[in-house]
DNA sequence: AAGATCTAGTCCTCTATAGGACTAGATCTA
DNA sequence: TAGATCTAGTCCTATAGAGGACTAGATCTT
């Protein structure tokens, strides 16, 4: 039996989500697996089976397990692709899904701007990527990703050319780091003289420019991105309750 | 006692958050007033005091509703504000309060876009309001409103400088319309020679565009709204889960 | 008059139980 | 072999009841 002491004023579901939590994140469930039957964990914690429901409904609600009515209860998967291209509109090339080409890879020592975002000291050693994604034959979409080395070694190494078209599956492959949750930044400025060449745009062009903070299960940040593309194509939806 | 039908393959309780939804729809409970207690309400409904708990619980995920301990349960008002500004960083003049002055006020036939946006036929009268919004001395934001007549009259009448800075307020107060919901689109362009003299830039000068449609309780669309602000000075973060 | 206490009304937590609904795989049947 | 049926395992719905926690206002005490 695996007693939850809860603080005072907090009320035993929450300590027992709370619990769960840390046992997921410390790996004891990998991402995709089913965790223990609901009836299985309510005896295992000495609670009802209704507190327990209560519990894995409060993780469900923040994502972080998935409940499938008739086969369990599992440990969400990363996000499968947090698609940039959500934010544009590019006219004929409706629907069709983007390629990805490496354009440059290279081990520095993270500027200050980077490491703060990477929640590391400033100065250790992070993978740069810069990487065109097109639509068609057109590129539409250019990306500097920093990403924290010791980590990601495994692709400070490998072959760019078989890395395929989106790159958080790869992480969970290779590194296996799962992208949990992502936060973007939306702004807008003008284009560069090299950024405006690589997407064939002339220079001064205006642009919009998304700066993503992605984090794992933990919470902390795993990967810093930031990606320009034409702000005529910008288009972005969003909802108030 | 009322009894709920649910439809083959509906649970109770969301049967019975369907029907307490029209009830509060048709107004029988007006926003911001206290519905019955839930004992109460599960008693007139023939149900458990659980079942009538979890349908209150999901009307209060879905924001019809708002909940509070050992007060009682609440139709939600309106949105206060649905504040354009969360959308801009202007510098200096950091969290002032934005003041409102407006342009123009003209009764129209609605156009094809507007009225489709309203969800009124096209050609139906109209109300239109030209708007601009100042932080300190310097106008930031210049809005173009379309508000759909028979409702809106009262304000095609009544002085607008004693309207003050939120719309929606007065929206509640005058017209009884409480906006529910908003739905904004981002996009991006630059400033015609008009509207660039309205906020003191150069003409042509790169500006955000948000367009907002305003829904309220029922799902009628009650605002058709385009705002134009510096490009420069836009700023938001999404959150992906 | 000011403060403490009581009280009624409300939503919230937890328990215990019974049965339904859905899934996936094994088994049976034609 | 192909299809229907059964079965075990899972999450979901609904009930009934007891007590806790919070709010607002009335009452009592000093």
């Amino acid at each position: 039996m695996r007693l939850v002491e809860s603080e005072p004023g907090q009320s035993r579901y929450a300590a027992l989500a709370a619990a769960m939590r840390s046992r997921i994140v410390a790996g004891e469930w990998p991402p995709g697996s089913a965790i223990p039957a609901e009836q299985t964990l309510a005896a295992e914690h000495g609670v009802a089976l209704g507190t327990m429901r209560r519990a894995l409904d409060l993780l469900a609600e923040q994502g972080l397990v998935e409940r499938i009515h008739g086969r369990g209860t599992f440990v969400r998967q990363g996000l499968s692709g947090a698609p940039m291209l959500r934010f544009f509109r590019f006219g004929a090339a409706g629907h069709e899904a983007p390629t990805s080409r490496i354009l440059a890879r290279e081990s520095l020592a993270a500027p200050a701007e980077v490491a703060r975002a990477l929640g590391c000291g400033p100065g250790e050693q992070a993978l740069r990527l810069k990487r065109l994604r097109s639509v068609g034959q057109q590129p539409v979409l250019h990306e500097e990703i920093w990403l924290p080395l010791p980590q990601f070694a495994p692709l400070a190494e490998s072959d760019p050319a078989g890395w395929g078209d989106l790159l958080y599956p790869l992480f969970a492959e290779r590194c296996a780091v799962h992208v949990h949750r992502a936060v973007d930044t939306i702004s807008f400025g003008s284009l560069g003289a090299a950024h405006a060449r690589a997407l064939r745009l002339p220079a001064g062009h205006p642009c919009a420019r998304v700066q993503r903070q992605a984090f794992d299960l933990a919470g902390r940040c795993i990967e810093w991105r930031t990606t320009l593309g034409d702000a005529n194509a910008f288009h972005y939806t969003v909802s108030i309750t």
